[in-house]
RNA sequence: GCGACUGUAGCUCAGCUGGUAGAGCCCUCGGUUGUGAUCCGAGUUGUCGCGGGUUCGAGUCCCGUCAGUCGCCCCA
């Protein structure tokens, strides 16, 4: 008989987090604040299922492949593999590249949308790192040509949304990756094989190795980041001895944050190591100066060109973004990234569509944020007033009360039972509900209202009561 | 995927060199009649992550496993 019931602990599913309610209201007051900001430029909403083919997620590169989750049937049938295999998105801008070559015929463009969903990655969850969050996605893409004043626009456009949401001084650090990718094109280094008796160029793979390294400077800095990759490439390697020094002075340009109105191409110029002469380096200056200065209306500290921002993603091509929150020191992380890209629709339809868009790390930014206790937590319940039930006879009459506060545009909640008064107080106190209506008790009597935070009840009417009385 | 650390009540944790589990918070009730956040009193709560081993005996030691945290890779 003494039979105990079987229960099964929950454990909650790392990666995949849940606000309690006081959090979740917050959260939702930005998601609002952010729509708030992208609509007021005219981008407009769309969602995308949560699944797309595995092909077209895949599309990405290699790297993000392992971070895919796929989807199927728990009893799957052997049969049925001739259906294409589906997964769950990891990003927002593969589907809009889909998207839009799908629906191309109807879009008008240049197509300018916002979208805020849920995507999954599966990596192993750390601080700012989850398995499963919102991305706040804004981006541009046009038919056959882009202006640059988009690749500006996007940015000006985040910083606003993030500057809605009061979490303290935000930085954009931009690049062009052009700059970096004609730097790298243009280097002759000693080639191993004739001792440095000839020169050589890099291959692709060594130049890949070196972005991604570059990325690092921050971090790691310079020192560290040389050795590094001397560790790395000398072994794989076609370089001769001191291969570095030849990486070396555009780490140099790289560890300076540029302000708007500084000439980068000056800087180049001014830096005799560097041969500023190749095509592609200049076409990302000049891009770059664009859209820095184009940004310079910002707050002194709110956009910085910098050179070490590179980007992991393979699609990017021109401008690249990052965003560091300045008065979150523990969290070296970007809040909020993105980039150009000349062409990601191509593989879905016979168009050039090139497109810029950013993308805030929504979840990434709150959680943070709330960890480092930024946040305060808002209202356990978005009621403005609770009304007391003084006995179950009263019912209709409470029940009353609260229809008419609602009609006039409050949040009202009826406690649910006749307990003791003290209880129902209690209860609004512990939701943070502002005000505790009284209807009356006995006929006759006034409606009275208590303000929770100054403890003050007075005699009030429900059809011209308002909150500030 | 790799490395380090952790895993005891709903939550935060204590439990010394092995002897059959404890504190605070939370929650419930009470301190008479219609008033919360303070105070006082009483009460409920545990496969000690899971499986195996050593032992007369394991929350405590050993092995395995799972999960979590942090770091690396990568990224919002």
């Amino acid at each position: 008989m003494s039979e105990k019931k079987k229960i099964y602990k929950p454990k909650p599913v790392s990666g995949f987090p849940e606000w309690l309610p006081e959090y979740r209201a917050v959260e939702q007051r930005w998601l609002d604040k952010i729509r708030g900001v992208f609509e007021s430029y005219g981008y407009c909403s769309i969602e995308t299922p949560a699944i797309e083919e595995l092909e077209v997620i895949a599309a990405k590169g290699e790297d993000v492949d392992k971070e895919i989750y796929v989807l199927e049937r728990l009893q799957a049938d052997p049969d049925e593999k001739k259906d294409a295999r589906l997964a769950l998105h990891f990003d927002q801008t593969v589907p809009l590249a889909r998207y839009v070559a799908q629906h191309f015929a109807d879009l008008t463009f240049p197509f300018k949308r916002y979208q805020m969903q849920k995507v999954w990655r599966g990596e192993r969850p750390q601080m700012g790192r989850m398995r499963e969050f919102y991305q706040c996605d804004i981006d541009v893409i046009n038919v056959d040509s882009l202006p640059l004043h988009f690749d500006a626009e996007v940015a000006a456009i985040c910083y606003e949304a993030l500057e809605a949401l009061d979490i303290g001084r935000v930085q954009l650090r931009i690049s062009n990756r052009k700059i970096l990718m004609g730097f790298l094109e243009s280097l002759n280094v000693p080639d191993k094989k004739t001792n440095g008796e000839t020169t050589v160029k890099l291959s692709d793979e060594t130049k890949a190795e070196i972005i991604r390294d570059i990325d690092k400077l921050e971090k790691i800095g310079k020192k560290v980041l040389l050795s590094r990759l001397e560790q790395t490439l000398l072994v794989v390697g076609e370089l001769g001895v001191n291969f570095q020094t030849f990486i070396e002075p555009f780490l140099n340009l790289a560890e300076t944050k540029i302000k708007p109105g500084e000439n980068i191409l000056e800087l180049f110029q001014n830096n005799s190591e560097i041969d500023s002469s190749n095509e592609m380096l200049r076409e990302g200056i000049e891009e770059l100066q664009f859209v820095l200065d184009q940004l310079a209306h910002l707050p002194e500290h709110a956009v910085v060109a910098d050179l070490s921002i590179v980007r992991g993603l393979d699609y990017y091509t021109g401008t690249v973004y990052e965003t560091q929150l300045l008065d979150v020191p523990e969290f070296v992380g970007s809040v909020c990234s993105g980039g150009r890209y000349d062409d990601l629709a191509g593989s879905y339809i016979n168009k050039h569509l090139p497109g810029v868009g950013i993308s805030i790390g929504f979840t990434r930014l709150f959680d943070v944020l709330r960890q480092a206790g930024k946040i305060q937590p808002g209202q356990k319940s978005p009621a403005d007033v609770l009304v007391v039930l003084p006995s179950e006879e009263r019912r209709a009459e409470a029940a009353q009360t609260a229809r008419t506060l609602r009609e006039r545009g409050l949040k009202v909640e009826l406690y649910h039972a006749p307990q003791k008064v003290g209880k129902q107080i209690s209860y609004a106190e512990k939701k943070g509900i502002p005000y505790v209506w009284f209807p009356p008790f006995e006929d006759g009597n006034a409606h009275e209202v208590k303000n929770m935070a100054t403890g003050e009840q007075t005699e009030a009417t429900p059809n011209d009561w308002t909150m500030n009385d």
